[in-house]
DNA sequence: CCTAGGTAGGTGTATATACACTCCAGCCGT
DNA sequence: ACGGCTGGAGTGTATATACACCTACCTAGG
């Protein structure tokens, strides 16, 4: 019953700006580490458990501004292949993740490919308007 | 066999920086979103087609800046709601989504939520500093 | 007409994301 | 010691996301 609402404000959706560019960001991202077998998100987690030492699920996830339990799902994948591990607790309670050896191998391994990426998305932010407009698709045509 | 690498660079990763700014930003769009039963990427999709009519999917992913692929399973759940539908074409290789009478309601309904989100997301941007580097859980405080 | 290639779209599979709910372990008061 | 409370973590379910692959349809050349 409602004809009137503008909803040409839309299109400065917030939400959708944020999403898109976060989406293309992470399909750079992913396409520059993908040669290692890591996905962005994968590879934020063993950088912070890198930087951080063995942590929790709560408060790694509080680290990476996503859900816990949303990191529990992430940690079993990496759990999977061997890139961490539950180091013991006095609080049985609590269960912190830890970087294995090989979690740490794979790491550093993948770092100059994450190193290309964040300097491309960086050239990006130069040259472009400060807000993050990215034109849809130009993202891509780095290949 | 590289122990040099500086894994300190990674904290200001540009990939974890985006999607943890989306994420933040979803989940309080999902929050005003959510007493009309619409996510907000769901929200975006409709008014999409609100504003360009029916569209076939390519290019209604790439206004939205996502794959094509995941357009695809976001237009079966609008459909199976019953706010869009396929439009009829000429080129029987296109499915042009077009939204429904009820979508337009649902859409109409909800924008008022969406208005609030926006309005606070454009409130945070102006407070805080130009990058967007809302601390984790800031966003949540509106609760 | 008929086929080769290109275009529009869907499927299979895997991960990411989050909310509601459940479970287990420590803590604390009586 | 027990019983409830709280804190840390996992599960069930649904959606979002994307890549590799597949299908259907048009169009141009022969």
């Amino acid at each position: 019953m409602d004809a009137t609402v503008d909803l040409s404000a839309c299109r400065g959706c917030h939400c959708l700006a944020a999403r898109r560019h976060a989406r293309a960001v992470t399909r750079l991202f992913d396409e520059k580490l993908r040669p290692h077998g890591l996905r962005a998100t994968q590879f934020s987690v063993l950088a912070a458990l890198a930087l951080a030492g063995p942590t929790p699920v709560t408060g790694l996830a509080e680290k990476l501004g996503l859900e816990r339990t949303t990191l529990t799902r992430i940690a079993a994948v990496l759990e999977r292949h061997g890139w961490v591990s539950i180091a013991p607790s006095e609080d049985a309670r609590e269960r912190p993740l830890r970087l294995t050896g090989a979690g740490r191998r794979k790491l550093v391994g993948a770092f100059p490919a994450w190193k290309e990426a964040q300097d491309l998305v960086d050239r990006w932010t130069d040259a472009q308007d400060p807000a993050d407009r990215y034109p849809a698709g130009s993202v891509r045509q780095t290949r």
